[in-house]
DNA sequence: CGCACCTATGCAACGAGTTGCAAGGTGAGC
DNA sequence: GCTCACCTTGCAACTCGTTGCATAGGTGCG
């Protein structure tokens, strides 16, 4: 329902073709989302048929021509229109609470491992967006407008990386605390 | 592709009819997981036609009787293969961000509002599982299996009702930094 | 030349999830 | 007795998103 409107915010700062679109959602904009080039594709021609961008053929030097998308007034319009609307709460869906949740169901230990590379992985991930950080918003006192609100999407993809990261830590050492204390125990038993 | 993992982890803490689960669903396992009660029973139908739960009927007393779904051995099977395969990198999407990042392109001032709002009620969410963990899970330190999962499981929840509240903060405060800023400017450019 | 790979666009089929609606029974209130 | 709400299950139609494949030219490598 809204990757529409995602794709109008992403036109509206610069106009591209779909596969452009594709990358740039792989990046920046895909902090908080993810959306495949035939998902994109899709959704540039429904929204071309309704009025909602125009389009204009740009004929490269050695590559296939591309369909630039740009937001009509009427697309605007729609955006606008979306962005004053309230923000209904999201619930979302996570296989990693549910396996946490079940972990007594299966291998505790194969979980742990997985969950070990895990939170790796998301610590990648964040030192990624760190670097981009500096890099990119080296003074962000100094930002405004459209900038700044760029900035503060890249804090909440660091926010959730520390999320993911602090809530797996917190999951192991509970279990290592638990681990711990039974081998106490049984070595109680064992005196 | 997991509604039929959270099922069984479902059903393997106690046995349900579908309603029971969506009930279930509604409360704490909801906290990563939404589902309606027409895709639960979808999926409980597929999931028994695959021999992966068996269903009893219980007659109740002035009620439709309920069909009871416990997991099989071969449900238990496949519960047990899925928690032991590794977890992919969630990525997810969020309205949010892109409304952040889409401000500039319509009336910040009512996003404003509405950011206020989702973030009291966020807030209020926030509050309701610091009740739900005080009521339920008094003394954590003395959990262990699966009601030290559940806890844990809880916890994330709060965590990500935190990461809420604390990005839209952030977000009120930079965009409240530079109002003021602005303003300051402003005056001292009539000065 | 043959082969692999890139750019750019797109189709077809499938699975997941939502919304609207309904059947067929019970209990509660008036 | 009638209406209304609720319980339990379920169908149908729809949107959203993914996966696999196709086309058609261009570039790079041995």
């Amino acid at each position: 329902m809204a990757l529409e409107h995602a794709l109008l915010v992403a036109l509206s700062e610069r106009p591209a073709s779909g596969l452009e679109l594709t990358r740039r959602f792989e990046k920046s904009l895909g902090f908080f989302w993810h959306a495949t080039h035939q998902q994109i594709y899709r959704v540039l021609a429904r929204m071309e048929a309704d009025g909602w961008v125009t389009v204009e053929v740009v004929e490269q030097e050695g590559r296939p021509d591309k369909r630039v998308h740009t937001p009509s007034e009427a697309g605007r319009a729609v955006l606008a229109e979306w962005l004053a609307a309230p923000l209904p709460m999201e619930t979302f869906r996570s296989d990693l609470a549910v396996k946490l949740r079940g972990a007594s169901y299966g291998d505790r230990a194969r979980l742990t491992e997985h969950l070990v590379d895990l939170r790796a992985d998301h610590a990648t991930r964040l030192s990624h967006y760190e670097k981009f950080e500096r890099e990119q918003f080296p003074e962000p006192a100094a930002l405004d407008g459209a900038a700044l609100d760029q900035w503060l999407v890249l804090r909440g993809g660091l926010r959730l990386e520390q999320f993911w990261i602090d809530w797996i830590t917190e999951y192991l050492d509970a279990h290592q605390g638990f681990e711990a204390r039974s081998a106490r125990t049984s070595t109680t038993e064992r005196d």
